[in-house]
DNA sequence: TTAAACTTTCAGAAAATACTGAAAGTTCGG
DNA sequence: CCGAACTTTCAGTATTTTCTGAAAGTTTAA
């Protein structure tokens, strides 16, 4: 594939903000590159497009996968796999989002519950649990909330977001309505 | 300060997920030590504490900085310098989001702008640019729905959250009330 | 069963990133 | 203005991460 200035300057960005995705650069590209393009590459063409070894499509492929954002086709007669990107760029936000969820948020919420159930044993651990405590209990309320809504469609999700800062007047009216305040 | 096992293993974790938040290792340490610490600590405390060379908590107070995640105070009759972290769990959390989201998400908007301007060239610059008109249109309903969240009360928010998938059986309602659909 | 056409693995090299500590810079009381 | 008590800077070193490419592994058609 023939990148033109404009899919380059993408591409690259893709690799630069990798890092801050969770993947390395390599990953990033081959990722924008899938993205922008219409047809599923093959491993020689990803490597002959960004200039990286055999070995580090593979493994950068791996990568992807474990992040459950590449397809995997077959051409007729041909051998070669052909990959592009899983699911509507919808998907894939969400999919990235859930993942970096299972890697950063999940391993720290269960040490801060492992380091909750104990007494504290001086006024030192008393205060520190007490933090634990609150930062646990902010991602817990932001990841189950954050979990709920991925569940919401799509449409449903967008009409929310339109409303923005307004949907706390709905709740308002709904509470005036019911008299719950 | 002296770490107990728990406090210490709080800090450790910190270190490994520091670079998933945007920091490297010793600059996570040292801000999930501020966090836990009941006193504000000088670089040399913290130093002592973590192992870590003068030089390096300079740098990494500095990035924090930058993150606008730390405070400095004094104490009479001593010139040092004491740092702890700035604002609730809360303010932190809001904090590390922002400017995570100028760093990763504003740069990619703002490409992503510059390269939707130009006429595509070609079929594959035409869906290249399609694909990126997605992307960029995601980014910014996001970002600006979480915008206008942050600005909303901590109180609200919660009751929000709480509301959870439930907000779109409110939204619904209003609908249904207003006749709107 | 063979061999061609692939993909994966992994040891070592290269590149990127983080850390140290000595030297330079700053601030302030006297 | 001096010097003590700090903080910052940055060149060089150490560590970590990424990348390459050759070798090993896999799959399939005949």
């Amino acid at each position: 594939m023939i990148m033109t200035e404009k899919i380059e300057s993408f591409v690259m960005h893709c690799g630069e903000m990798g890092s801050r995705w969770g993947f390395n650069r390599t990953v990033g590209q081959m990722y924008g590159l899938l993205i922008i393009s219409q047809e599923p590459l093959s491993a020689v063409e990803i490597g002959e497009t960004l200039n990286i070894s055999r070995g580090n499509i593979s493994m950068g492929i791996k990568e992807l996968q474990s992040w459950r954002l590449v397809q995997v086709s077959h051409k007729p007669k041909d051998r070669k796999e052909y990959y592009s990107p899983a699911g509507s760029i919808w998907e894939m936000a969400i999919r990235v989002f859930e993942e970096r969820r299972k890697r950063e948020v999940d391993p720290t919420m269960s040490l801060l519950r492992d380091n909750l159930m104990d007494e504290p044993g001086n006024e030192q651990e008393r205060y520190a649990q007490e933090k634990m405590g609150e930062i646990h209990d902010l991602l817990e309320a932001v990841t189950s909330w954050a979990g709920e809504l991925q569940d919401m469609s799509p449409d449903k999700l967008n009409t929310l977001m339109k409303l923005g800062a307004g949907v706390s007047k709905v709740i308002d009216m709904k509470d005036r309505i019911l008299q719950n305040n």
